[in-house]
RNA sequence: GUGGUUGUAGCUCAGCUGGUUAGAGCGCUUGAUUGUGGUUCAAGAGGUCGCCGGUUCGAACCCGGUCUUCCACCCCA
C-alpha cells in the first residue's frame, strides 16, 4: 500500500449499520408512497447534456458535473474553438453526457419520451442518487439520495393537499414529530411584487425576501435596494416582514394587500384551498404554516411551493422541498401538462433522525443468534440446528473456526447478539443446546430434537 | 466559484514562545480464566504528526502549495 486511498470530496461509504438506518427510512418512505398510489419508475444515472443543461438557472449548470467523452476527444474539437481556451464553447464538444442533477427534470424527460404509454393522470416515485458539483458541508454532499413523488396531468389542488398528507404520514412513521411545512404560492409572490411595481424583479425581490429569518428585517431592505427595489416598492413591501398569527390571520392579510392584483389573489384562493382542506382532516404530526417568504425553486413553479424544516432544535437545511409546474414538460415539446411533486432529503433526514436518537434499538442486531463452535464433529451438528433456525427466519449463524470461546463470546457481544448457542461435547453426548441470553445472562437448556420452543420464543420477539 | 477553518494511534482528543525518545482515554492483543462475553487487574502492540516543498543547527509547531473536514457567502435536499 503505497499511500492511503481516498474518496472524492463529499462522497461517502456506508458501514453495514449505516446502510441498516438508510434501508430503515427508505422502506418507510416506499411503503408510504404506495399507499398514496404513486408508481416506481428508475432512470439513467447520466442523461445527455441538453437534457440537463440550461434547466436550473446559470448556478444549476455550474453544478452539474459534466461527463468527458470517451476516445481521442481533442481531436474533434476545431482549432479556432481550441484556440479561444472558452469554457462553455469547448465544454459541449468534449462532453456530451452529464450526472443526474435531480430527478425532477429526468422524470419530465421520461414523461415526453413515454407520453403514449402512460395513463394520465400518473403518479410516479422515484428513490436514486443525484450529484451535485456543490462544495460540501454538513449536510450538504455531492452525492446524495433524492426520494420523488410526482403527480403529473392533473390540474387539482387535491394533489397538494395530499401531498401536504404524504408529508406527515412519512414524519409520522419515522416517527419524527414537530416538522413544520412550509407553504407558499409563486402567484402570490408574482402578485405582490405587481402591487409594488416590480414585476421585472421578480426574482430579485423573492431572492432577497426569502432571507428574511437570516439577514432580519434591514438586511433584507438593504438587498431590495441594492437589487434595484425602489424605496417606494419596499415600503409597500413592509407589512410582509411582520406577517403573522394564524394561517387565516395571514391568509386575510394577504388578501388584502392582493386585492388588486388577479394573479395575487388566485394565489391566496389557492392557498386557502390547501389549508382549509388540511385542517379539515388533520394531520398527525407535522405542522402545517403559511412561510410567504418562501422562495426556492423559482425557475419552474408556477403554483403552490413546498419546503420542510426539521423540528425546532436541529440545525439543518431543509429535509424535503417541492411545489406546482405547469409547464415542465414544455422544454421538451409537450405543451400543457401540469405536474406537483414533492421530494424527501433521505440524506438530511437520516442526519436529523440520528442527532435525535429517533432509529429503533434493534436496527443495527445483524444477528438474533450466534452459535460457537467447539471442533469439527460439534460445529457440524450446530449447523444443521442453524439451518432450522434459518429455514424458520431467524438471522441465524455459525461461528466459523473453533478459537477460544471467551474469543468467540466478544465477537457475539461486540455484535449484539442477543442469543449465543454453545453445542460442546458434553451436550452434544446428551443431544442437548444450551442457550445463552446475553443481555441477562440466564442459560437455558432445550432438546436438539425439539427446537421449536426456542423458535417460538424469538418469532415472539 | 469567493472567504475562512480543520487534519496527531483503529476512534475521541492533549501536545507550552520551534528543542533531544510525541502522550491520554477508549478500543485492540496477551495473560489472570484450557467451556462463558459485557465488570476488574496486569502486561503489550500500534504514529511517514494529511501530503509535497521551503525557512532553521533543529519543525507536529513557522511559511508556501495541495488534498480533506467543517463554517459563512452563492445556491440548495
Amino acid at each position: 500500500m503505497a499511500q492511503k486511498p481516498s474518496i472524492p470530496k463529499g462522497t461517502r461509504d456506508f458501514a453495514p449499520s449505516e446502510v441498516q438506518k438508510r434501508n430503515y427510512i427508505f422502506d418507510i418512505v416506499r411503503k408510504r408512497f404506495e399507499t398514496f398510489g404513486f408508481q416506481p419508475i428508475e432512470t439513467p444515472s447520466f442523461e445527455n447534456s441538453e437534457t440537463l443543461m440550461g434547466k436550473y438557472g446559470d448556478e444549476g449548470d455550474r453544478l452539474i458535473f459534466k461527463i468527458l467523452n470517451s476516445g481521442d476527444f481533442l481531436s474533434k474539437v476545431d482549432e479556432g474553438t481550441y484556440e479561444a481556451k472558452n469554457f462553455s464553447l469547448i465544454t459541449p464538444r468534449i462532453s456530451e453526457k452529464a450526472l443526474r442533477y435531480d430527478l425532477t427534470v429526468p422524470f419530465a424527460r421520461y414523461v415526453v419520451m413515454h407520453q403514449n404509454e402512460i395513463d394520465f393522470p400518473f403518479k410516479r416515485y422515484q428513490i436514486q442518487p443525484v450529484w451535485r458539483a456543490d462544495r460540501p458541508q454538513k449536510g450538504r454532499f455531492r452525492e446524495f439520495y433524492q426520494c420523488d413523488a410526482d403527480v403529473v396531468g392533473a390540474n387539482s389542488l387535491l394533489q397538494e393537499v395530499e401531498l401536504v398528507q404524504l408529508y406527515d404520514a412519512v414524519f409520522t412513521d419515522l416517527k419524527l414529530e414537530g416538522v413544520t411545512i412550509k407553504l407558499n404560492n409563486r402567484k402570490i409572490l408574482s402578485g405582490i411584487a405587481e402591487v409594488i411595481g416590480a414585476q421585472d424583479l421578480l426574482i430579485d425581490f423573492t431572492v432577497a425576501l426569502d432571507k428574511l429569518d437570516k439577514i432580519g428585517v434591514d438586511g433584507v431592505k438593504k438587498e431590495m435596494k441594492e437589487r434595484g427595489l425602489t424605496d417606494e416598492a419596499i415600503s409597500k413591501v413592509e407589512p410582509l416582514f411582520h406577517l403573522s398569527g394564524s394561517n387565516i390571520e395571514q391568509l386575510n392579510a394577504l388578501d388584502t394587500l392582493l386585492k388588486e392584483s388577479e394573479i395575487g389573489s388566485k394565489g391566496v384562493d389557492e392557498l386557502r384551498f390547501i389549508i382549509e382542506s388540511v385542517a379539515d382532516s388533520g394531520l398527525k404530526s407535522a405542522i402545517l404554516s403559511i412561510d410567504v417568504t418562501l422562495a426556492r425553486g423559482l425557475n419552474y413553479y408556477t403554483g403552490a411551493i413546498l419546503e420542510v424544516a426539521a423540528p425546532s432544535g436541529v440545525k439543518m437545511g431543509s429535509i424535503g422541498g417541492g411545489g406546482r409546474y405547469d409547464d415542465l414538460t414544455g422544454i421538451f415539446g409537450l405543451k400543457d401538462v401540469s405536474g406537483v411533486g414533492i421530494s424527501f432529503g433521505l440524506d438530511r433526514i437520516y442526519l436529523v433522525l440520528e442527532e435525535l436518537g429517533l432509529f429503533p434499538e434493534a436496527i443495527d442486531q445483524s444477528l438474533q443468534v450466534l452459535c460457537l463452535n467447539f471442533g469439527e464433529k460439534e460445529s457440524l451438528r450446530a449447523l444443521k440446528l442453524i439451518n432450522q433456525l434459518r429455514d424458520a427466519g431467524i438471522k441465524a449463524d455459525i461461528y466459523p473456526s473453533d478459537t477460544k470461546i471467551q474469543k468467540q463470546f466478544k465477537y457475539a457481544n461486540n455484535r449484539n447478539v442477543p442469543y449465543v448457542i454453545l453445542i460442546g461435547e458434553q451436550e452434544l453426548e446428551n443431544g442437548e443446546f444450551v442457550v445463552k441470553n446475553m443481555t441477562q445472562g440466564s442459560q437455558e437448556t432445550h432438546l436438539l430434537s425439539n427446537p421449536d420452543n426456542f423458535i417460538q420464543s424469538l418469532q415472539l420477539n
